[in-house]
DNA sequence: TCTGGGGTCCTTCAGCTC
DNA sequence: TCTGGAGCTGAAGGACCC
């Protein structure tokens, strides 16, 4: 077995090759979430286990490959999970153990390279460029990241190898699981053009479908059409990035702290709400979860946007930007109820409401004004005071009086 | 079968200014 | 004074990702 496929499983393409200019790492873990959960019970590895959550609109978080084998993947309806797979294991997520097991793969990643890119809790580019001659190849170093997760953390990941962020994040894709996979430069398109156009990052099940429909079949297809056909059939950007990324050119580059752009809550109703009483209290609570994140990371907002799911899933959006940004809870609320009566809906069933914040930027270098009527020492730094308590005495200890008293859904 | 929650990016359209 | 086009911004929706 050659470097570049260790402990591959049988059946997966090999590509040997030079490593040297492949300086670009995709790590994902293995399942993550049901791994983290199983470190707790071992008795069950081995066995099929679903992740998520146990009310009656749940879906699946993460599965074992045992649960995948029958049927079962992530963002799968429990109920339709449970149906496939009745003799699985369900376990309810643990968010916070999940953070703390990410925050220490990352540093493990920091201490290879301080170029790490995360994209979510659990996958992460890494740029090695700068550690060759410490740590050896690239490849040799997806080894080293392989060895110290699993001893480290008692759970496996994958690693794709290749010059640029598609091809290494595709190449840990087809690692999956517990392998590593190197794409030499020299390589890249006899990797790439056999695969299913839904394996390019940016196509999801729309655009593959719209893509079939055209006759593209395979990454090769879409490479072979001209660039003016595929922006004619999915708009310029996206006709034009999917050309690019068909003959594995993908300039990006491995971007540490990358800024957010927005943050939000929503939440989906145990049983579908008409009460607009019911749904006010809901976009207050969502509004002040929404400032105090943005508050403890130091963020302010200019746009808030209010999302709302009916009961036949159609969803729509309404924003308004504000004259200043803002972190406080009411002039959230304000904002977010203004814009829901504004739709003018009358007993109407809806599923799931949300309130996001867009257009963040630092609060101390945003200037605040005041609200209407607002004096100094006023609605902010009253809410200020209720972070200072809820840190000492826990989320629940100050509540909006109209909600003291857990609103129906 | 019946679809979570947290995000990003793109497209389209409308309104505004020059 | 009116009109049309370019460019910008905001709003809304959709697709996608993990």
């Amino acid at each position: 077995m050659s470097r570049s496929q260790v402990r591959r499983p049988s059946g997966r393409l090999a590509f040997d090759g030079p490593d040297t200019d492949c300086t670009i790492l995709h790590v994902d873990m293995d399942a993550f979430y049901a791994s983290v959960s199983l470190r707790d019970r071992p008795h069950l590895h081995g066995t099929p286990v679903i992740v998520g959550g146990g009310g009656t609109r749940g879906v699946v978080l993460s599965a074992t490959y045992e649960a995948r084998a029958l049927g079962v993947h992530s963002a799968m309806p429990m109920s339709r999970a449970r149906r496939l797979a009745p003799q699985a294991t369900v376990i309810e997520p643990d968010h916070q153990q999940y953070a703390e097991v990410s925050r220490n793969v990352m540093a493990l990643f920091g201490s290879i390279t301080p170029i790490v890119e995360p994209l979510s809790l659990d996958e992460a580019f890494l740029d090695v460029s700068g550690s060759l001659r410490r740590l050896g190849s690239p490849t040799r170093i997806g080894e080293l990241i392989r060895a110290r997760v699993h001893d480290e953390q008692q759970i496996t990941c994958s690693v794709g190898v290749a010059s640029t962020k598609f091809v290494a994040k595709l190449a840990s894709t087809r690692a999956k699981p517990d392998g590593l996979l190197m794409i030499p430069t020299d390589r890249v398109i006899d990797f790439l053009h056999p695969l299913p156009v839904g394996a390019l990052w940016g196509v999801g099940e729309k655009t593959e479908e719209h893509l079939v429909r055209l006759g593209l079949r395979t990454v090769g297809d879409i490479a072979n059409t001209p660039v003016a056909t595929l922006e004619r059939a999915l708009g310029p950007a996206s006709g034009h990035h999917l050309h690019e990324l068909s003959w594995g050119r993908d300039p990006r580059p491995v971007r540490p702290d990358e800024p957010e752009k927005s943050l939000g809550n929503e939440e989906t109703f145990a049983h579908d709400i008409d009460d607009p009483e019911v749904i006010h209290a809901h976009l207050l609570r969502l509004a002040d979860q929404v400032a105090g994140r943005l508050r403890r990371s130091g963020q302010v907002g200019r746009t808030v946007s209010v999302k709302v799911r009916f009961a036949d899933f159609t969803t729509l959006t309404r924003s308004r930007t504000l004259t200043s940004p803002t972190d406080v809870g009411r002039e959230i609320y304000d904002t977010v109820r203004h814009l829901y009566d504004a739709l003018g809906l009358e007993r109407v069933r809806i599923r799931l409401v949300g309130v996001r914040v867009e257009g963040l930027a630092a609060a101390a270098e945003a200037p605040r004004q005041l609200l209407l009527g607002e004096e100094e020492g006023g609605r902010r730094e009253a809410e200020v005071a209720i972070d200072t308590l809820r840190a000492r005495f826990g989320a629940d200890a100050v509540r909006p009086a109209r909600l003291v008293g857990p609103p129906e859904g």
